[in-house]
DNA sequence: GCGCACATGTAAATCGTTACATGATTCG
DNA sequence: CGAATCATGTAACGATTTACATGTGCGC
């Protein structure tokens, strides 16, 4: 399962539940998400098979905290899961389900207003990961190719956000000119 | 949920759970998937709604088949569906997750062989969704703006198919380059 | 006769979300 | 003192996958 070998990089360097939905939120939005109950399920499994080790550990804020690491064997299966080659087959996208069936509007100017909201949408999370990578170039030097093998890895994976993002858009506005189009025609 | 609307979408041509299925691997592929026993289940759940209607019939080849037609309160589920705007928040995609930990192998030449097999597969699925648009276009001369509705709005999810492969694979021959020039600087 | 595509399902297990419960600290 | 953030969890429910079970018709 994905969210194991998800939860095992993670916790490469020590993390809580609570630390690692953060990081779900901040860098896994666009390909991603769990939410904390599941979170907290797992890493007790992965804690019984050994692949995590955890403590407890007081907090400056709040209760304690339980703090989670990758074990050896953690690290085994992580390389296994990624030596294994790419996995597919997950792939989930709903709102282009939406899309396929937009003709059940039966209506072109509504199929547009959806079409539009899509865009708009598209365009926030376009611009909110663009601001991400400038920041980051703006602060490091290093960016992006002398970068740390972790970072390295984590701005390709971003890349491909921002260029997926970039098609997502275009076809957008490439479909809101042909229904526009097509609406003109009646 | 995404897959009862999904099933409606479909079922609004009388189909069997089957049938479903089998347009899950054509069509839907690039961005959702579902299993059979699912499939029957929620086919089940949403008759049991009043959504779709079922009837068994028998079939030329095999058992009887049990064939199921979205009803007029299924359509306007389905309607109220895509009016509500897109559905986001589902994303998923477990390559990516696996781009983002690749540094976990310690090996910048298991790394490019991960992506050279991204790539390679990523291609594969870029040229069958290229194939089926031109046999498309080659085969109806209404191709693309003067299809039918239903036909148009699958041509436009089509179209996102191609244009996010083409950046997918834009972005994972980036990549190797990237790689291959790191693993040069030892 | 064997394997394959057709066709439907049950059972069990796991994954994932939502609602609920608890309690500390910090900031206004 | 109320709201937000930190922090962890349980319970219940629903979604999804995997393994198993069954049987037909067709082509080699």
């Amino acid at each position: 399962m994905a969210l194991d070998h998800i939860l095992l990089g993670l916790a490469r360097t020590p993390a809580s539940g609570y630390d690692i939905k953060a990081r779900f939120r901040e860098v896994f939005s666009h390909f991603w998400n769990a939410e904390l109950p599941q979170i907290y399920r797992t890493l007790k499994r992965l804690e019984a098979d050994g692949l995590v080790r955890g403590h407890s550990e007081a907090s400056t804020k709040g209760p304690d905290k339980r703090v989670y690491e990758t074990t050896r064997k953690g690290h085994a299966a992580l390389r296994a899961w990624l030596a294994a080659g790419p996995e597919f087959g997950n792939e989930r996208l709903s709102y282009l389900a939406q899309v396929f069936f937009l003709d059940a509007l039966g209506d072109a100017a509504r199929s547009r207003a959806f079409l539009e909201a899509l865009l708009e949408r598209l365009r926030g999370e376009l611009a909110a990961l663009a601001a991400i990578e400038q920041q980051w170039a703006a602060q490091d030097p290093r960016f992006p190719d002398a970068l740390p093998d972790a970072d390295f890895h984590a701005h390709l994976t971003l890349r491909l956000g921002l260029r997926k993002l970039e098609a997502i858009v275009a076809w957008a506005t490439e479909c809101i000119e042909r229904v526009a189009r097509r609406e003109g025609n009646r």
